[in-house]
DNA sequence: ACCTGAACACCGTTCAAGT
DNA sequence: ACCTGAACACCGTTCAAGT
């Protein structure tokens, strides 16, 4: 008698192999996330995976796809499109850190798939209903992306030296204030003299300080 | 008799390592070169290399000195502060172009050694002599440092695929008008009715848009 | 059509052994 | 102290062969 309902080898498809890909990026990072540890998990031999998906950057463009539609993009709402692009740039990056390892699928991977564009196309709407120009919004969406992703990438690096070391993620900061304290005050006025400035505020501050410079400078266009 | 002056072999060291290093970066990108790659070249074996250079991480570190380095920063002109950063930031992706594959190797590792610190000394001390204050310097000099490099990664990016499916730069664009040409303009009304906005501009013209962005953005604070 | 084992042509890094 | 050959433990991708 077939075993239809506990089959332990379900068939094989796209979206399995993304499933057991966001998982691995999540634990392992993106380094060590290959084509051959994702078969492993899926009981199955590499060679296999490329029945579906054709090399490691259409994987990586798929699980662009598949964080992009977690997006949720709202409404226009042309008298505060300034802040709805703002709450906008901090969804994707809370999106990118609860799918640790995903941003760097993002980088150098335009937008092409239907699931990709979507938030794409909400994005340059709420521009556009705010009274940005065309030009202006396609070069303001590229520089918000890039710098979104940029971040969460960074984090993410931080996050695998950590794990390498096998160290807490904080203690990790701890030798770089070294750096700056044994710099010569004669050659680095400035930079020995900014001490606690350069190490304070969290991510979050920085990441919002980022944000607010590319809106404010957008608004400073119209 | 010993041939002193035209020995076959001279030592290795940490300047001849990242000397080939930067050709390499320039003539294959990134990710061609390799600690292999570099001893073939040299006329060593790739163990040889380990008693120079920890890894190829602190390999990558060396090559951000040596772009560092080349930088020129002036003399803070307290008139002209906004000026002087648009300048720096030209610069900055200028020396990324002229030595292809470094930007990558400059992503995720923090300037510590003298040679990459001084131009950030020097950026700083343009921002101060402006009157921007330690906290909003150190965050911008951040984002700056951050897009600028994120930028020359994604142009040597193009530039490697290009390479890889042996067509020109020009050419490999051909396809994206595609992606929005076939796009529903139901599902997609801002995205199909922007076309032309969302190609038009050269590289030079995007970037200096993003850069105006972030001092913009600076300046909206003071 | 989908899957597999085995191979090809690579990686970074380590290590015992040489000089 | 510096260099080397050889190995270890990996990569992405291809391909003939199976079902």
């Amino acid at each position: 008698m077939p075993a239809r309902s506990t089959d332990r080898k379900p068939r094989l498809s796209v979206e399995r192999i993304v499933d057991v890909a966001m998982d691995q990026l999540r634990e392992r990072g993106y380094d060590a996330v290959t084509m051959r540890s994702i078969a492993a998990e899926l009981g199955t031999g590499q060679a296999s995976l490329y029945a579906h998906v054709a090399n490691r950057n259409e994987l990586d463009a798929l699980v662009m796809g598949r964080i992009s539609a977690m997006l949720v993009v709202p409404e226009p709402d042309p008298e505060h499109w300034d802040q709805q692009i703002a709450d906008l740039a901090i969804q994707m990056l809370a999106n990118f850190r609860n799918h640790p390892g995903t941003a760097r699928c993002t980088m150098g991977n335009m937008p092409t798939s239907r699931e990709a564009l979507v938030p794409v196309e909400g994005l340059f709407a709420i521009l556009r209903a705010g009274g940005v120009g065309d030009q202006d919004a396609s070069w303001f969406g590229d520089a918000l992306a890039l710098y979104v992703a940029s971040v969460a990438w960074e984090e993410d690096i931080w996050k695998s030296r950590a794990r390498a070391v096998n160290v807490d993620e904080e203690s990790a900061w701890d030798h770089i204030p070294d750096v700056f304290g044994s710099l010569d005050p004669q050659e680095f006025p400035v930079l020995t003299s900014m001490g606690e400035a350069m190490m304070s505020g969290g991510a979050e501050e920085r990441f919002a300080f980022g944000v607010n410079l590319l809106i404010s400078g957008l608004k400073s266009r119209m």
